[in-house]
DNA sequence: CAAACTATTTGACTAAAATCAACTATTTAC
DNA sequence: GTAAATAGTTGATTTTAGTCAAATAGTTTG
């Protein structure tokens, strides 16, 4: 079996010549834009997205309540929103990886609802949506592919609100790992082996259990031999027996 | 203070004449449809839009893995949005009341990943979704506005997911009958007493709770006299105490 | 490099919700 | 109108995850 990890990885990761990098190039254009699309359409998108530097980890791709205005693919690294609850504490509510959008959010009321931060360091490509939306009356291609983005985005918060209403903390767990397990896929990479771009705090805010949870579910995993954990490096060892975990023992 | 309750309540409720409204008659239509919107672009909307015999409770109105075809708009009544989980069961993923739009989840992969039920009988106008499509590439304001619906949609799974995180029972049963209370306000309706369209089952499955826990609940907080409980009836006698259990005592 | 800090793990104990069980109320079907 | 089925409530007990506390590992800073 073929492994194109490490090409993927390389190319994955930032390196100075990424600002340059065209759409038509991206190795992620096949999640990013249509796939029946014209050279010259890729060339109009191509011109309306910016390149800026990278963010460094913990720093803010942009805030809740600011004015919105472009959405952000993610073209290395990871990142996590959250929304400030009422109570005043953070509530992480998605993870993001590479060739996924974020910001999309901020279209309802023309301000971010989430604020987005890096997990890591991360190259983004910021896409102006005004510019994106005119583009998109031009390209029905393009219309349809942005309505599918965002549909896309509603059915996999559904499965997270499916996986918030199992029941017990394993479950939870074993979710979240087979949800990047299933985006590596997608990129190519690694299925069952991979680095957790996000810590035990995060991971247990997001999935609604405290760090200790997080933290002896996974070493009862590891005991139990269907994964290995190291640190950040998870491996799992039984694929049908994680999945048989998601399911839920109910 | 004014209560338009009863006028709302006759003009959502379904009668023999209801399938003549048109979308410039009908009261939900600052929901629907962009506010900056022309009389003939209203009507070019009212001209796609299909409105068939009310739903009986219990009745799907699509089923999961169905191909897409149209979103919909819920005129009267109430449903439920479902998907069965990988071990078989029922996952509650949402309720929809009037004004709300259902089905923008199977744009992604071109079929429905829920299934959709009447919760009571449910007037529905259904709108042939490559038809929007293609009028939403003649009118900007049109594209614009189902972005912000689906957008709208992407928030408001945000803040689920935001609620399931929470961990206490009272807190996420708050958060649900604060958010029907919210809706209803949008539609001019009382925020303070309304009939839950769903049962107690149902909010047990949506919130990841058990019906007994979900039952408990209610009683406790009726004896603390934050709430009335009268089968389905729910009166919120102290809003503020009630929004002070959403944020969760943590 | 050591000190301070942060992240993670582990253990003992507690609290919350699930489970199991019985019962009551309500709806449906005949 | 009564029986059967369904929905909801309440109580006793168990299980699970949370809380509190302490230790360890890893990272950052001067």
């Amino acid at each position: 079996m073929i492994h194109p990890q490490h090409i993927a990885e390389k190319s994955d990761s930032h390196c100075p010549h990424d600002k340059k990098v065209s759409c038509g190039d991206c190795r992620l254009n096949t999640i990013c834009l249509p796939i029946s699309f014209h050279i010259e359409d890729i060339d109009r998108v191509n011109q309306i997205i910016q390149r800026s530097k990278p963010l460094q980890k913990g720093e803010y791709l942009f805030r809740a309540n600011e004015t919105f205005s472009s959405v952000y693919a993610i073209r290395s690294g990871a990142v996590k929103s959250l929304t400030i609850s009422q109570n005043g504490n953070e509530q992480v509510t998605g993870f993001y990886l590479p060739g996924e959008l974020v910001g999309m959010d901020g279209l309802a009321d023309n301000c971010y609802t989430n604020s987005v931060i890096a997990l890591e360091t991360a190259s983004i490509c910021e896409i102006p949506f005004n510019r994106l939306e005119e583009l998109s009356l031009k390209v029905p291609s393009l219309q349809r592919h942005i309505f599918q983005l965002m549909s896309r985005e509603i059915t996999q918060e559904q499965q997270v609100i499916a996986l918030l209403s199992k029941s017990n903390a394993e479950a939870r767990i074993a979710s979240l790992l087979l949800s990047i397990s299933g985006r590596n896929r997608r990129r190519n990479l690694s299925t069952n082996k991979f680095l957790l771009p996000m810590s035990r705090t995060d991971i247990g805010n997001f999935l609604g259990l405290t760090i200790e949870t997080v933290s002896r579910v996974l070493t009862r995993l590891k005991k139990s031999n269907v994964l290995s954990v190291d640190k950040k490096e998870i491996t799992i060892n039984d694929m049908s027996a994680l999945q048989q975990l998601a399911k839920g023992t109910e």
